[in-house]
RNA sequence: CGGGGCGUAGCGCAGUCCGGUUAGCGCACCUGCUUUGGGAGCAGGGGGCCGCAGGUUCGAAUCCUGCCGCCCCGACCA
């Protein structure tokens, strides 16, 4: 069967859920607004996952596990942040449920409601600075450089997988820090860490900045992110680190003795990317015939498929190879399933954006060649026996490069200077991208030019050089320009 | 939470307006034969509480009432 992929061109929208669902990546599930992450999704996670927590060991940091429900009371803690949060927790308050004396079922146990209602983490900053008070006395125990990976909740109102779902997977670093600029330092370290992340192994370019008060974290001084181009010309907040000031440490009263015998509060920062990732990476790099997947992250790189079925000569030289490639760490799956016909599998493996296909043909062994097939730019060409190992090798790197150069390519023509209102809207409404323009520095004029437009600030990029202007809306005085888009 | 749409086989749908044999089609699945260098062909076969609960009727997928769920678009958000 032609398993139909809606053109981007078409419905953007579906286009995406039509791969997230034929490529095999994830389902819709029987509970509202939560996905279930198949094999081949999940597999792109853990391949994410693997190497952001061996970026987060090279730099110091270890993995804990707290709990997943947080006592009501600590959500208040802080204020800025229960503000930001309150809108979106799920609540427990039972703990048991009964057999229905009408015989429905079972409901809940009336006369097991909890004392103090749990939540469900949207994010673990209380939980975390609860239990670090107790671990921190002295300066001699900072700095703590704590990462966790987990689940969260947040109730949603309006899901998409991946995107945004009610339950996601994510990592949240969360660190303590004896002075200030230690807690910067740190919030710029993993800013920087996320940024190389998307660049080498999803090929996703990012634009770092800082977030507007409006924008950043609830409870957070500065909100450092990562904000990446969609096809659709649309931005994604791909990941953000945050500066905390002594603000979780003043709310959990969490102090440390200084190497002078003074009490002093601690500074802190946290970090977090999401199974965003996985649909920043669909996004980014898919077509028409589906999920195109950079090798660095693809949890098939190579695939070998014998035309038009195996046989014992087919099997001996795709044996060869596959050992030759694993030997060199590739990962290479062979295709012996004789129930399929090769056209179908090329379709299924473009489908599921495996990079490299090689096909083997009696063609081919007369020859002494092998098909070398690959994903990013569908091209095929013929590669003598025993120089497809190399070739592979060469290929895989290219192919990833290639993503890289042609998003970046995409990326930095969609960033279009502006220095009207007129000019502002014209291209926010017909070329899309990110929009570079001036702004008054007000959330007054911010929440303005969203309400006219539907394009918020992304971010204020870090490393730009400072331009003074006046603001493309109210015509006030400003220093630099900020990158505007609309957003996922 | 507003607006729109949809619940019939694993998936996609027709049938519903205007009630009437045994609920149908494509894909997928199973068996067999023939095929095989870009999603194979033929033949045979299995699979349905027609979203749920009431009601009307001799008779309901179809009409009525209530409920539930899902999707899309918007507001809010990683």
């Amino acid at each position: 069967m032609a398993k139909h992929i809606t053109p981007r061109s078409e419905d953007y929208s579906r286009w995406y859920q039509d791969i997230v669902k034929k490529a095999g990546l994830a389902d819709n599930s029987a509970v509202r607004g939560c996905m279930v992450i198949k094999p081949y999704g999940y597999a792109i996670w853990e391949k994410m996952r693997d190497q952001l927590d061996k970026m987060f060991k090279e730099t110091g940091h270890v993995n804990a596990y707290f709990p997943l429900f947080i006592p009501k009371s600590f959500l208040s803690k802080e204020a800025e942040h229960v503000e930001g949060f309150a809108k979106e927790c799920a609540v427990v308050t039972h703990h048991r449920l009964m057999n229905d004396p009408n015989g429905n079922g079972v409901v809940v146990d009336p006369s097991a409601k909890l004392e103090e209602e749990l939540i469900v983490r949207p994010t673990s900053e209380t939980i975390i600075w609860n239990t670090y008070k107790d671990w921190i006395q002295s300066y001699r125990d900072l700095p703590l450089l704590i990462n966790q990976w987990a689940n969260v909740v947040r109730w949603e109102m309006r899901t998409r997988p991946f995107l945004r779902t009610a339950e996601f997977l994510w990592q949240e670093g969360h660190t303590a820090h004896a002075t200030s600029q230690e807690a910067e330092a740190e919030a710029r370290q993993m800013h920087d860490v996320y940024a190389r992340f998307c660049e080498e192994f999803i090929a996703m370019p990012v634009i770092k900045g800082s977030k507007t008060d409006n924008e950043k974290f609830a409870g957070a001084e500065d909100t450092y992110t990562i904000e990446a181009l969609m096809q659709d010309g649309k931005a994604l907040q791909a990941g953000t680190s945050h500066f905390l000031g002594q603000n979780f440490a003043k709310a959990f009263d969490v102090k440390y003795l200084n190497s002078e015998n003074k009490e002093e509060y601690v500074w802190a920062t946290s970090w977090g990317v999401t199974t965003r990732l996985v649909g920043a990476l669909v996004m980014t790099h898919s077509d028409d015939e589906g999920l195109v997947l950079p090798p660095k992250l693809a949890p098939i790189q190579v695939v070998i498929v014998p035309i038009p079925k195996p046989s014992p000569e087919i099997d001996e030289l795709a044996e060869k190879l596959l050992a030759g490639l694993s030997a060199k760490g590739v990962s290479v799956k062979y295709d012996k399933d004789d129930t399929k016909r090769p056209g179908f599998k090329f379709a299924e493996y473009e489908m599921k954006g495996v990079p490299v296909r090689l096909g083997i043909g009696k063609r081919d062994l007369e020859k002494g060649v092998v098909e070398v097939a690959r994903r990013d730019e569908k091209t095929k060409e013929s590669v003598a026996v025993d120089q497809v190992e190399n070739h592979v090798l060469n290929l895989l790197d290219e192919i990833q490069a290639n993503l890289l150069d042609r998003v970046k390519r995409f990326r930095d023509d969609h960033i279009t200077e502006v220095n009207s209102f007129d000019e502002f809207k014209e291209v926010i409404e017909g070329k899309g991208g990110f929009v570079s323009a001036h702004w008054d520095g007000t959330t007054a004029t911010e929440k303005k030019i969203k309400e006219l437009t539907k394009a918020t600030i992304r971010c204020i990029p870090l490393d730009q050089a400072d331009e003074s202007g006046t603001c493309v809306l109210t015509g006030e005085p400003s220093a630099r320009r900020v990158l505007f888009a609309k957003a996922y």
